[in-house]
DNA sequence: CTGCTAAATCGGACTTATACGATATAATGG
DNA sequence: CCATTATATCGTATAAGTCCGATTTAGCAG
């Protein structure tokens, strides 16, 4: 017999940070983007070109991962003459642990 | 010109670490496991149907879907007579919150 | 303006993920 | 043993993601 159990706890999450969240899960949802971070984590500061050295695949996936990662929140690229430098981008980084926090209090 | 940045630091993560992770991460890049681990966080202890009735999709659907939660490790399933009972895999939880702990030390 | 380097975007083949209905498995009650 | 209830699995159509080479954009030096 099918008994709905009583819901124990309340979970606030707005739907925008909700979309944030999956992004960030999508992003990393993908090896070639996980090694990417983990590149960045230990040479902050790099160029798409450092990368693209680093990891066996073409210049324009590389590009396209990078996108990916930025668009959902991981890092930041900025603008140095031709060249994109990448970092992490802190605060969505520490967003990202306080909501999982907030979220799994076990 | 391209200068390849020294490593500030490392990261040590086993290759069976980083397949976890990424597991992890692959399961929650998708909006219905995501509402289902929602749920769960909230109704722990519901059984599949439960998860059907919460949500627009097939029972086929939610059940492939649990079997994705189960194996990546965020969720435990154990079977009550003929339903199965889903909780949170709370080792696993805090196995993965430690290791965004250890990786991004901002 | 021209040439050079670095990165981003486009177009497309190919792979993987997601969804559903149909069917199979498994426990329980009569 | 048969019917019922609850899940899980199978087959398959469609959608999304990934990859590459080719091309475009952008900054800088001469």
């Amino acid at each position: 017999m099918k008994t709905i159990p009583e819901a124990c706890c309340t979970l606030d999450l707005s739907s925008s940070e909700q979309e944030m969240l999956l992004g960030m899960f999508k992003a990393l949802s993908n090896p070639v983007r996980l090694e990417i971070l983990k590149f960045l984590i230990t040479h902050p500061g790099c160029i798409t070109g450092n990368i693209v050295d680093h990891l066996p695949v073409a210049q324009s996936t590389v590009s396209q991962h990078l996108k990916v990662l930025r668009d959902s929140g991981w890092i930041q690229g900025t603008t140095k003459g031709p060249a994109t430098c990448y970092c992490l981008d802190e605060e969505k980084i520490a967003w990202f642990k306080r909501k999982i926090g907030e979220i799994f209090l076990l």
